[in-house]
DNA sequence: GATGCGCCTTGACTTAGATCAATTGTTGAA
DNA sequence: TTCAACAATTGATCTAAGTCAAGGCGCATC
């Protein structure tokens, strides 16, 4: 029942993936943790392709800089942001790992999502002002400040900026829509594998594995997020591991058939929540 | 089992209401429909208070005049647009009911929203530059061409529809987010109750009758929508009358108890998704 | 006004996932 | 080393919703 020889990735290690070199995210080195914080710029940061900036030039990308200047670190546990607090600025996750979940009237929970590396925060709370889910580190984070009325004073000069933050709005869209999708059509088993398949694919484009990982989330944050209980989501890990799709020890988990997890997935491409930067 | 007499308002039949006089569907009259097609003004619209021009004066309002230029009739049964289709506009309702769907490979379908007068289509293709959903027509319906390169274009130089914007924008996200709860947390009964109060509210909104309405989709997609099959919601449906909730016949629904739908919705609320334009 | 077609309702039965409960392994503090 | 707290697994049972099937009703067409 335990992995005979514990994942050879352990957490956030960079992987050699010469594709995908620019992308790696030295921040999260154990070594880089104990330099202290450099200023933020866009201009220099290694996730520049990953975030907002992406596709911005020289100049627009010193003009971004401006704006964003400040970085938060937010331990496991605290929270970022909760429900009806005042909404003042977006977050875009500069490493650790994020969930945002609302609680309803019988106080059940439900997450609408796990926020990985160069994925923006707060884009619900626009519309009213406030923000309308909390937000809550599952490990030891950093976060990016974009303050909101200063965000949208320079789009208006920026054109390829405004089109980039539409289209990160819009994928958010599409995103939950997969979600729907998730939650209206599939089975439990499809849930799990269309999940692990998304982490998967989301990681890989960081240039982490995208077959062994470290969950950062318990059993029961994966059922609130699936619609599923926890003991559901236990269980359906046992049964995926018996079919030999994957392996995995409490939080350590090797996909060891990803074709597999997609056939039962449904598709070999619409993980619910795309990470991929199409352009 | 049927209802002794018919709904007292016929669909969309301009209530008497002095607070929301500004908001009514004047177009959805029928001796309107007969009328030949005006040029689209948004600045000359009976639905400029609910729709993207929400907020804009004089000048603004003009100016957005000179790119939404294009009305576009759609028959019921017809699709505005598809899966794949080149992304080139948002269309706003300008009359008529809406649903966007998309087919999974197991084949199911899952309805992602119902669109009324004055809300905003096509927001999830800006990501990708394709639609990610079909959109059609369940019942003659006509809509404002808003060509989105166009629109992106203008955007920099009038802040407040880059701000209005912006919040619909958001407003389907956290719509969105609350159809995730609505289907990861809530029993059959629950669920059709949050369904119908959210329609209600939002035809409320546009100066028609919350309480007596028809439904202009079937029980099969409300299902799709609800993540329930059609006999689910049929009985559901049934259910809720035996308990004095409401009185459906066929698509003819009327709301006889709006607090005790919304004490089994689990909220006075929050419906999934909020049609009313906060500001 | 007979016919056929969709849409809806209802009943009987099945099942996937929830619930309840017991047990194990892990971690960290005393 | 022990103990408590917690996360995860697994088994036994229950139940809400799905599935399958039989009608019924309203509506359009000829």
């Amino acid at each position: 029942m335990s992995l005979p020889s514990q994942a050879p990735y352990p957490e956030n290690v960079i992987l050699p993936c010469p594709l995908k070199q620019d992308r790696v995210l030295r921040m999260s080195t154990p070594l880089a943790r104990l330099l202290p914080a450099l200023k933020t710029v866009c201009s220099q940061c290694s996730l520049r392709e990953l975030c907002l900036p992406m596709g911005l030039e020289n100049e627009d990308l010193k003009r971004l800089d401006t704006i964003i200047d400040r970085r938060q670190r937010v331990t496991a546990g605290q929270h970022l942001y909760r429900v009806r607090d005042q909404f003042e600025a977006l977050y875009a996750v500069r490493n650790g790992f994020f969930k945002t979940y609302e609680i309803n009237n019988d106080g059940h929970e439900q997450i609408n999502g796990f926020h990985m590396t160069g994925e923006i925060m707060g884009l619900d709370a626009i519309s009213a002002d406030n923000h309308t889910c909390n937000a809550i580190a599952l490990e030891d984070c950093e976060v990016c400040i974009i303050p909101f009325h200063r965000l949208e004073q320079v789009l208006g000069d920026i054109p390829s900026l405004m089109r980039q933050f539409h289209r990160m709005m819009s994928r958010e869209i599409t995103a939950d829509h997969g979600m729907m999708m998730l939650l209206g059509t599939m089975s439990a088993e499809e849930k799990l594998a269309a999940f692990l398949l998304n982490l998967s694919q989301r990681l890989g484009a960081r240039g982490l594995s995208p077959s062994v990982f470290r969950l950062s989330m318990s059993r029961e944050e994966i059922g609130s997020y699936l619609g599923l209980k926890l003991e559901t989501v236990s269980r359906t890990f046992s049964k995926l591991q018996d079919e030999g799709l994957l392996r995995v020890d409490r939080r350590n988990l090797v996909i060891s058939d990803l074709a597999g997890l997609q056939r039962l997935a449904g598709c070999a491409t619409s993980a619910p929540r795309p990470g991929s930067n199409r352009t």
